[in-house]
DNA sequence: GCCAACGTTGGC
DNA sequence: GCCAACGTTGGC
């Protein structure tokens, strides 16, 4: 099974946040780097692995275990003027931007990025690699498993 | 706030 | 199709 580790900034939605959604699923709105959405749209399934990850905060790092929940779709707000991701060049009958929902298994203590940078089985990862600014990068099996191992879950009301 | 890295845009 | 300028990401 695939596995994903995709960066969402708290201050936008949080792993409380997800957990604290009905079903505790999120649609992943507002990627507008093809690489990333080509990864939504082309290859995630429903039930693959995601880490959820952190980013642009006080403390980057991964902060639960989420899974695909959804096939893609076309991302909503490319079409809402309102939006901070509003598209004015894509039109509804051809989207040019993809999601797919996420939902929240689990929250953990956050496995910062500074921890992963220490951790010397992680020095392959795509998101570890110098100047890295994709947003969701596939995880490799081993990685997973090691990280799974690693982090420390914490219990929540929900999810 | 700084800045390295890199994706995107647009002129040619 | 090239590539300079510009904008964004995201850690620090």
């Amino acid at each position: 099974m695939p596995f994903w580790l995709m960066k969402s900034e708290p201050a936008e939605c949080s792993i409380d946040d997800a957990v604290a959604a009905p079903h505790a699923t999120v649609p992943w709105v507002g990627v507008r780097n093809f690489q990333a959405r080509n990864f939504m749209r082309d290859q995630m399934k429903i039930g693959d692995g995601v880490l959820f990850y952190h980013s642009s905060c006080a403390v980057p790092g991964i902060a639960g275990v989420a899974e695909v929940a959804s096939a893609s779709y076309p991302d909503s707000t490319q079409f809402d003027p309102s939006s901070p991701y509003y598209d004015a060049a894509s039109r509804p009958e051809k989207p040019r931007w993809y999601l797919v929902d996420v939902r929240a298994r689990y929250k953990v203590e956050v496995f910062t990025l500074a921890q992963m940078r220490e951790t010397p089985e992680l020095q392959e990862m795509r998101v570890l690699k110098r100047g890295n600014r994709l947003s969701i990068t596939p995880v490799e099996p081993p990685h997973w498993k090691l990280l799974l191992g690693r982090m420390k879950r914490i219990k929540t009301a929900k999810a």
